[in-house]
DNA sequence: GTAGACTTCTACACAACGTAGAAATCCTTC
DNA sequence: GAAGGATTTCTACGTTGTGTAGAAGTCTAC
């Protein structure tokens, strides 16, 4: 399974919150502003354009080359990220129904709730 | 989050499918016998007590010591360790309700049912 | 108390990630 | 159209996690 570094999760977080993209000097201040005040530091700009094209090469980020500080967009949007995520973590497991069993077991009350409300607005699948 | 490398995985594919545990040499018998017949290959002992212990370590194996095999159990049945990692990426997004939303989205028909039953004899919740 | 089975310790190779300087490329302006 | 600064790409190194297993230590049955 596909996964992130801690900085790499960070850049995923800032892009995700930036729905125009950003450059790598936007990101980098993000960065900053987003980090404790105890432990802020500056990340070379470098370093970011590396971790943005890692990330781009594993398909969580796109670029656009047009205009001179290229722009930064993540492909997916956070929720679909995590829904890509749940579902292959559930893909990985034979015994599927089981998995989900104690998945919707282990939901909180509120968010069995909502899963109600979602599923019936979805139609019965029959 | 905390993920396992790919013997990792076979390990505790082979746990998870042996109730009683298994010792680090009958878990070796396990593993070449999984294998695709085409890349059989032996693993040293010491190469899955190594392993086994990482896990240990991790926290997804326990073992015995009294006998002199020591003998190695899952922890967590494979559907709740799936459960939990689905909650566990669910839990890192901030927009969890849109999440579940996309996640219910992109479940096929079959699921939802299961998930529409599950629910239903979990109780409203209210 | 010793041989053989079993476990722990130690070690190395390899990949992923964090990090950034050096080198190359590209606009802008004179 | 050449120079200079901004930007990007290339290259590289340290660290950590994982796969792999030999060497060294420990235990048990005889």
């Amino acid at each position: 399974m596909i996964t992130l570094g801690v900085l790499e999760r960070s850049v995923m977080n800032a892009l995700w919150e930036s729905p125009d993209g950003l450059s790598a000097p936007e990101l980098g201040e993000r960065l900053v502003a987003a980090e404790a005040p105890a432990k802020r530091r500056e990340l070379a700009t470098t370093t970011l354009l590396t971790v943005l094209s890692r990330l781009e090469s594993k398909g969580f980020v796109s670029r656009t080359r047009a205009t001179r500080p290229h722009r930064y967009h993540a492909v997916n949007s956070r929720s679909e990220h995590t829904a890509e995520l749940m579902h292959e973590v559930l893909q990985l497991a034979p015994d599927r129904d089981d998995a989900l069993a104690r998945f919707v077991g282990s939901v909180s009350p509120t968010e069995a709730e909502t899963l109600r409300r979602l599923l019936a607005s979805r139609g019965t699948g029959n």
